[in-house]
This record gives structure tokens, sequence and C-alpha cells, in this order.
DNA sequence: CCGATTTGGTTGATGCATCAACCTACGTGG
DNA sequence: CCACGTAGGTTGATGCATCAACCAAATCGG
């Protein structure tokens, strides 16, 4: 001690950072891999698909509620479900309440890749994660996500 | 029990793969955020500066050398620097032992902006993950980010 | 020594993420 | 009712990440 500044890391937690950092940038590029390979989507069409198929209301779901779910930006959304569109996952339509809004639907081309990569992606974090970490791992990691966010303004 | 199919998450799994996930984009979005507003650097210039000013090797650190130690493809270490090169940030030469190769060296500018950047990224990383966990959540996340990393091929 | 293969690196194309600017419709106070 | 502020969405520009194609220098097998 003495030899720390104030906003300096020790040896240990500059060590445990530099392993989380390993970590979540090699399992996001796996998990990412694996279902583009297996299913040609991305994780953001991932995300997408998986709202919209969750979602009770069956036609449609307005644009905003989407994106305050996923906590997206609302160019983010545009551009992608423009994209997502041209690739006939989604199809967008006028909003009758709100003439500004937009509703986007799942189609069901977009419904049968949301299943497959469900599975795809479910397997792939128990493959990963789940089997690899003892339940009191798994707990843990829960606290610490949730302690971090607690951290995080807004 | 008896439920749960070969590849599915328990509600407690998908639980908590939610919260890291959060606290994942989050966590990153707020440090990349903070990096740029305070220094003008993505993650990705952070990462090369680091690098090159780390080197015990004064002058220039051969590109494959980098691209190693920090497990990048190779096209994307080339973007990058035509990107810092053209903001001054570090300089492309030829490498004498390898007529393929090339070196990279950290400017003054480079340097300058790179400890900014470590004191700016140390910070942060103390205020939102080494503050917010006890020692034992930090001691587990190291070993969380061991367990999975094991399960990562290569 | 020579031809084939491998290796270090660049380039171009595409998708993703963010910022800023913009447009139109909604809502509210006068 | 109207003028103004705000909210929902789109667009364009830029940086980042990846893939595939390419090039030249090195290396290896005969």
């Amino acid at each position: 001690m003495g030899t720390s500044g104030l906003s300096e890391l020790s040896e240990h937690q500059a060590a445990v950072w530099a392993r989380y950092q390993r970590m979540r940038v090699l399992l996001a590029g796996r998990l990412g891999r694996e279902l583009a390979a297996r299913t040609g989507l991305s994780e953001a069409d991932f995300e997408i698909l998986t709202a919209l198929a969750e979602s009770p209301d069956g036609d449609g779901v307005r644009a905003l509620t989407l994106r305050c779910g996923l906590e997206w930006e609302k160019s983010r959304l545009s551009h992608q479900l423009r994209r997502m569109e041209q690739r006939g996952l989604v199809v967008r339509c006028e909003c009758a309440e709100d003439n500004r809004g937009a509703v986007v639907r799942i189609t069901e081309h977009g419904r049968e890749l949301a299943a497959e990569a469900k599975r795809c992606h479910d397997e792939a974090v128990r493959r990963y994660v789940a089997d690899a970490l003892t339940a009191e791992q798994l707990d843990a990691l829960g606290e610490i996500a949730d302690a971090v966010l607690r951290r995080l303004p807004r």
C-alpha cells in the first residue's frame, strides 16, 4: 500500500478485470459466430426476433415498445429493422393510434428462425456458461451483475 | 425436472444470463462513452496504444506481435492502424528483418493520450466494478472467467 | 535452385452502432 | 384554434468488426 494512486487498480484487480474482458470478448464472439453459422442471424437480429416472438400481442409490436424493452436507441432500431425487412424477417406498417409510429410484425420465416435460434443459443449458453459453473458460481454471477448494475447511472 | 429439454435453460439460469448480458452491455457502453468523452479514444484505440506504450521495446512493435498479443484478426489491425495513423496516434514503417512485415511506433501525441486514457479507464473500472464488489465477489468473478475460458475452444 | 505453399499484411464490401440533422404528428398553454 | 415544444421515426455519415480476395516476401520440399 501507499503506492496506490487514487484511481489505480491493484495488480489483483487488474488481473481479474483482464480475465473478465477476455471472457467477455471471446464468449460473445463465439456465441455470435455459432448463431450466425447455424441460423444466419446476428445477435441483433436475434434480440429483435425474440422480443417479437415472445410478445403476447399476436399482431405486431409498436416500435417504441420494442425500443424500450431492448433499451436501444431509436436510430439503431430503425436501421436494424430496415435491414431485417429487406431479408424478409419482419414487416413494418403504420400505426393506427399514432400516425407517427410504426408497428413491427414478425413474418412466418422470422418466427421459424427465431425458434431455431433460441434452441441454438440456449444450448450454447448452457455449454459455455451454465455447465461450466458450479451452482454457487452461477448465483455469484447473478449477484455480481446486480451489484455492478446498481452502480450504473440509470 | 422432467420438463427440461436437452438444451433449455432453467428459469434461474436464464435470469442469471439476462442479468449478465445487461451488465455486459451497459458497462461496456458506459466505459466506452466515458473514455471517448474524456480522451477522444475508442476502446480499440486504447487497446492498441496501451500495448504499444507498455511494450519495453522503445522503438516500434511488430504488427504481428501486436496482433498476437491482442488476439486480433489481421485485417482488423490493418484497418484500425490506418485510421489511427490518419489521426497521428501511430506511425507505420517497414520492417528490416522481414520485408513483408510492418512495424508500428507510437507517436508522442499517442503516448500522452495513452497515459491519460489509462488513468481515466482505471478510475472508471474502479468506480463501476472494483468498488462495487466485495473482495469475495471479485475473486469469484476471476474464477468464473477462468472457468468459462476453459470451455472455450482455443 | 526452383516451384509450391505458407505467412504477413492490405484492400474492398458489408453489417452493426452511434451521432446529428431532419420531418411529421401529437399535445398543451394561451 | 394556433403556435410552440416535444416525441416517434428516418436518414446520412462515420467508425468499428468481419469476411473474402489479393499481393508480395519467405520458406520448404525436392
